[in-house]
DNA sequence: TAATGATATATGCTTATACGTATATTAATA
DNA sequence: TATTAATATACGTATAAGCATATATCATTA
């Protein structure tokens, strides 16, 4: 039984918004979401060739410090920034993904998330 | 015998600036220096009302990863944010200031250094 | 040169992170 | 209901971070 605490109004302190950013695997997810708006696990695992357990843990994390929204649609559970992220917090996300943009190891994520075969699309407009 | 190695060019990889800023202790020298300009790290043991060797570990790793540039004068070491950081982690250095300037700790932060008596001040201009 | 103030480092310890592997859960479908 | 695909979690382990305290180094001044 899962049972998973909610808290609203959530003061977002920088140093653990930080933190979140801190962690390779991690930054990669958010820029490739930044880039692509909504992503499922599948297509962050096959985006950045890593082990799907890896990939879910560090989503996990990341909805748990409210970076992150998550939405099931069926068999897949899909990822997006959380749009109600302080301004100062978007603004620096924005802020990485032009700094990471030009990397060869973001545009190679970005190339295996392209290539994918039978990628699902959510029916669940933003 | 010190031997400091400094490595030109260097690559900032965001992962790394974000974990420097992901510690509560550092991102409170990083915003005082970033509002402030140059500081002492007895000043910004007073501000931040922490002990010596703690803030003198956390400037040094802050060094380290070429985030803070220091210089002694006499007695006193000066930090201050590296002007030749790359543009993207100067704005998010920015947008941190503004994002925790009306925050009631770094406003105590402030308040303490500029209560503190005899602040050296550095004679070397910027 | 001795003493002092400012700063840096070493040591031992505790806690936090991240990982791989195995397994559980959930939803769709045969 | 059994099977399969997608996702999440548990567990044990290795490593990194952070801390307090003690001490070393460096520059200044008596």
């Amino acid at each position: 039984m899962l049972i998973r605490i909610l808290i609203t109004n959530e003061i977002m302190l920088p140093s653990q918004f930080f933190k979140c950013l801190s962690d390779e695997t991690r930054l990669r997810c958010i820029t490739l979401l930044q880039k692509e708006g909504k992503l499922c696990v599948c297509e962050l695992t096959t985006a950045l060739a890593l082990s799907q357990p890896k990939i879910s843990r560090h989503l996990a994390s990341l909805r748990q410090y409210n970076l992150l929204q998550d939405s099931r649609e069926g068999q897949w559970v899909f990822y997006q920034i959380n749009p109600s992220l302080p301004n100062w917090a978007h603004s620096i996300i924005k802020n990485t993904l032009s700094a990471v943009e030009l990397d060869s190891l973001f545009k190679n994520d970005l190339k295996r998330l392209q290539k994918m075969k039978n990628r699902p699309t959510s029916t669940i407009c933003c």
